[in-house]
DNA sequence: TTGTACGCGTTATCAT
DNA sequence: ATGATAACGCGTACAA
């Protein structure tokens, strides 16, 4: 006690001599593949600030989408002996591309954030994309459109399949044959949206309104409809999905899919304290709703011949 | 050799022990205000870049602008023992807020960006905004634009009292008076924009043309002349300041004063890389240049009277 | 309450 | 080229 009081001039504790004696450092890896998509930075804050009440320090590693990246990342991240770590973002279907995560879950808890891994016990924690996208479909139809187009990233994604089988869920239970042409896949970025929205709108017969698998893709769309002069959302209706902050703020403001990053990486952080804790528990899953999140970017159909 | 080999099945080396011995663990710590600013993140990535070449990982402290955060995270960092330590942002001018970091940059090397603290000998790497910022208003000049305002930020950071300087120098300069209300201090980011230009616009004699101190400002000014019922450029010119990768992808296409925020993190992380290595080696300072980047948000002047 | 001894995994030094 | 040994700073455990 008295010493204690002596030391306080200048003295830092060595969290490397602590972590050594323990086998481990309060500290908790995070695996992104992008820190400029605002998404993911949303997520990454819910995890910090839940971590920040457990003592834990967060270490994010921003991968670039490479898997060789991710395995390096991995390494450095079991050799600062981290408690745990969180992949966030949906993986390639690839076998290749997940199966050091199921060796790397013997060895320490691992989350994983919008996505899930087949026939392994990894903990995840996901929105039902399905639904969401569902759901926006049946917001266009009630609106009055029925040429509706979907915006999609990449098939190899678990997300993107997701997202295609709410779209034709809704096409099927609204009685809407699907048009040729109607769906595209494009890299699920603004630029994506762009060229997507072209080829759209170079269809003979065009669709009235499109639901975008991302937010970024619906801001690209939206400029495309912009710079050829027509309007979003009088001559083309426009959803996007996640409800980065961002959809907020630009013009039109953005009806979209409310994804809670921030609540999606409060609640990983929080499943994976607990399997830190009593190592005993079993790994967990959970699957969040989404909400529609009605602004300025969809109005409803009207006849443009009349 | 013949041990090496034995090894190979499944050893991790321990960095935590290598570090107790070196007493330096091979990180970077980075503090940032705020990880949703893509400017940051695009500074981060920079560095991060950088240091990965030279066998060290960066550690990144989100202090969503707190210093009481920040000295937390200094805390922290300094018991991991990391090799170096980065603040990225403008800070307030008050000196409680930065007496802390001249002591710190006695203990271990330290860089600034986008700062620098008067009297000390702390290196840093920022952009001429003064200059910038006069660009951008000979720019609008240029275009036949007279009546220009400046949407800025709190005059308690540097920052935008360089934007102020090279806004007034500028106007001083091309002979412009002053007009009362044509300097709006604000937040800067969408919402700020949103409402300075919103002041901007209810003046007797509102501005043709709008230099801000952020992208993200000129895109909630810009959301705020759609909203209107006006129009970008054709009503109200608009320019924004960093580059920041969505500035080339709203509608309409951003005009504004790159900052190579990339080329900042990576410069600053050698200057620090080299720091470290020779200690002997002074800190230093570097003034970067930036660019006007001409897109789609101004147009010529013209009388809308006419 | 306070002290002393040992272990954690790596590096550096010295001796073979 | 390889083996043995002492540090690094903190945590634990047992003794005083």
């Amino acid at each position: 006690v008295i010493a204690a009081i002596i030391e306080r001039e200048g003295y830092i504790p060595n969290e490397l001599a602590r972590g050594l004696t323990k086998n481990t450092s309060a500290m908790i890896g995070v695996v992104i593949p992008d820190i400029n998509n605002t998404f993911f930075s949303a997520v990454l804050m819910g995890i910090e600030n839940e971590f920040l009440k457990h003592g834990c320090n967060t270490f994010v590693c921003n991968t670039h989408g490479q898997i060789r990246k991710e395995k390096e990342y991995i390494d450095m991240l079991l050799s600062r002996r981290v408690a745990g770590i969180i992949f966030v973002g949906t993986r390639p279907i690839n076998k290749d591309a997940s199966s050091h995560l199921v060796d790397l879950a013997t060895r320490l808890p691992v989350m994983l954030i919008n996505d899930t891994i087949e026939n392994s016990d990894i903990g995840y924690v996901l929105t039902n994309e399905e639904k969401g996208m569902n759901d926006a479909v049946h917001y266009l139809y009630d609106l009055g459109h029925r040429r509706i187009a979907l915006l999609n990233g990449n098939q190899a994604f678990t997300t993107y399949r997701y997202k295609l089988n709410g779209y034709r869920r809704a096409m099927k239970e609204l009685k809407l044959s699907e048009k040729v042409g109607y769906i595209v896949d494009t890299e699920p970025y603004e630029k994506g949206g762009y060229e997507g929205m072209k080829k759209l709108r170079a269809l003979s017969v065009p669709p009235t309104a499109v639901v975008s698998a991302s937010d970024q893709i619906a801001i690209g769309a939206m400029r495309e409809v912009f710079e050829s002069g027509k309007n979003v959302p009088n001559d083309m209706s426009v959803v996007g999905f996640s409800n980065i902050p961002l959809s907020n703020e630009i013009y039109p403001r953005l009806t979209t899919v409310d994804q809670y990053p921030q609540q999606t990486g409060k609640l990983t952080a929080q499943l994976l304290a607990a399997q830190i804790e009593n190592k005993g528990t079993g790994h967990e899953g959970l699957r969040m709703d989404t909400t529609m999140v009605i602004r300025a970017s969809c109005a409803p159909y009207r006849d443009l011949k009349a």
